[in-house]
Order: structure tokens, then sequence, then C-alpha cells
DNA sequence: GTCTATAGATCGATAGAC
DNA sequence: GTCTATCGATCTATAGAC
């Protein structure tokens, strides 16, 4: 499929299927190029960094997507259920019911955590605690809607692995379905 | 640290780390022969279909350690509440309070998925159905003990997934917690 | 900005001495 | 069985023409 890429930005969504798809170490650059439609020449013109800065763009680009589409609304949807059912429909349809991993828990558990450790960390607390935040707006005491929002962002995570393990869907769309009856309750 | 490595199986547990440290990419064959302490001849010897030989032993290792000390007690244990918390006991001991990473999970989330798909399918079916048994004679259901049974699995790595984003074993800790309270209610 | 060519290192894997 | 030496391929990254 054609790209235009025009700027640096253009080849951030590109870039983060090949990441989710083969992992920082298995992402190779002539992989890279192929599928950014980029020679190596404009890689490093738009990434002087290298593959680091490559990958590094594309968690930032993640971190922003979700701050936009997921945790601003956790916090500030005036009905903060309203807020976790939106995360819920954002999510599945981000994760296409599992079988598009997630690239942020995929570095945690490889050889990229340690060199990203910093932008996983903040992608995960930043989560946790914006659903913290609307399930005591919604009218959990502090140190359960803590506990629970750790729960609920952890069972995504799960769903994805054993989604993706059994090849099918299905685990991840019930995952879902169990937190949204969870926390409907 | 000194090895001792008389035959093929002896090379096993190194290997096991290097690849859930690395990942099957980020393991390299001279990292390997360091932690192994076996040259790149003696690997050969050992395991004559190279790299991915050596990732299928340590998944073979990995799911006769789990049917010995996670399934067959789930399937066979005469209360199967004792069967769960021996199942849990022995999983926080193994992952280390999530400190140490589920590779089959990790493989299934990389670029190795393709590669293993059946031995990361019949791990994870494996599991989800031996603690689905229990759940159904500890008297729930079928269909909800499924459930159940899919629920817990992704909770443990989820859980890993967390405890490793975050750098800390509380979450995994918490999430084993949980578990064992609603399996015992 | 984008390309080709290529450097320099490392990859997985093999050969052959011992 | 284990080692060293080394193969050809591939890796990340750079240089320089256009």
């Amino acid at each position: 499929m054609p790209k235009i890429v025009r700027e640096r930005h253009d080849a951030i969504p590109a870039l983060a299927e090949v990441f989710r798809e083969h992992g920082f170490e298995g992402a190779s650059l002539s992989l890279i190029s192929e599928r950014t439609g980029l020679g190596k020449g404009s890689l490093y013109h738009f990434f002087p960094g290298g593959k680091d800065e490559m990958a590094a763009a594309v968690l930032a680009d993640v971190a922003t997507w979700f701050e936009s589409n997921v945790f601003a609304p956790l916090r500030n949807d005036a009905d903060p259920r309203k807020g976790i059912g939106h995360m819920l429909t954002a999510v599945e349809t981000y994760f296409q019911s599992g079988m598009r991993i997630c690239l942020v828990g995929a570095f945690a558990l490889g050889d990229a955590r340690d060199r990203f450790a910093e932008s996983i960390h903040r992608y995960f607390a930043a989560w946790r605690d914006a659903l913290g935040d609307a399930l005591v707006r919604a009218g959990l005491e502090r140190k359960e809607a803590k506990e629970r929002a750790e729960e609920i962002v952890a069972a995504i995570q799960g769903a994805i692995v054993l989604a993706r393990a059994l090849g099918e869907p299905a685990p991840f769309r019930r995952a879902m379905r169990r937190i949204r009856a969870m926390v409907m309750r």
C-alpha cells in the first residue's frame, strides 16, 4: 500500500504496526523501511537517533492517543460510569478484541523494558490512576477503587495475552463484558 | 557462575532464563553461549536445530513443569480448593511475584508466536481446562467454571505485565490474594 | 529529502582440529 | 564433546550523490 510521508509524524502508524507485530528486536530497519515506504536515509533524517528514537516516538504517540481517548474521558466525564464505558469501547476497538496486542505491555515483558522503562511505567500508572479516579467518583472508597482499577487494567492486559495465545478474540470479549458488569453493578 | 553440562537437559534452565530476559529475537547465540557456559559447537551438538530447537526444548520443559506442579494437582487433588491453593502458591513462587515473566505469555505477544503457536496454545488451553475442571468439582456449573478459569489465567498473566511495567511485585501479590478470595468464597 | 552504496559489527550456523 | 576459526547473511548506522 502506498504511503504519503511528508513529515515524521506520517510514518508513526506504520512504525507502530511493525513494532507491534515483530517486537523491538524483531523490527529490523529493512522491514521498517519496507513497511513505511521510506529508505534508510529518510528514516535517519526523520529519526536521527535510529531505532530507539522510532520506538520512543511510537510510544509517545500511543501515550497521546490514550491520554485523549481513554484517560481524559475517565477523569473528566461528568458521569464516571459513562467514562468507563467509553474506555471499554475505545479499548475493544483499539486492541481489535485482543487480536492486536498492546505495544506497551509487550515491551514491558520483553527486552525493551529497561530501555523504555519510564514511558512504560508512566503509561500504566496513568491508566490505573485515571480509572481509579473514575471509580472514586462512582462512589467507591479510595483504597477499594485503587485496587479495582489495578485489577481491571491487569485483566485487559491478560485478556490480550490469552486471546493471542489461543488465537481467538472470544476471551478478550468476555473479559470486557465481565469488566462492564463489574463496574455497572 | 560455573555450569556443569553433561547432557542437553542440563542446559535448559540457563536457556530458559536467557529467553525470558531477552525474548526469542534478543537471545543471541553468543549470549546463550556465555550464559550456558557452552561453546557454539557444543550447543549445536545438543541442539542440531539451532535456536529454534533450544526454544522448543525450553517450552517443552516449562510445559512438563506446569503439568506436574500445577495442572495435575488441579485435576487430581481430592479437594479441588486445595488444588487451586496449591496452584496459586506454585505460581507465586515460579513467577517470583511477577518479577519473573511467563515465557509462554511473552512469546504469545511477540514475534515468536507463529513459530511456537501450537506449544503456546496447548499450554494455555491445558491450564484453563485443568482449572475449569477443579472449579466444576468445587461446585460451579460447567459454563460458569470455564469462564472463571479463563478469567483467573488471564488475571495472572495481566498481573505479570503490570508488575513488570511498574517494577514492583505488589500488583502481582494483590492479584493472587484476590483470586484466592474469589475461589475460597 | 530521498536514494544507493557500503561500512563495521554481529547474527545464526558450520567445519575441523583435538 | 568441546573448542576456535570462520562462513555468508543480516544487522544498525553512515556517507555522499542527486
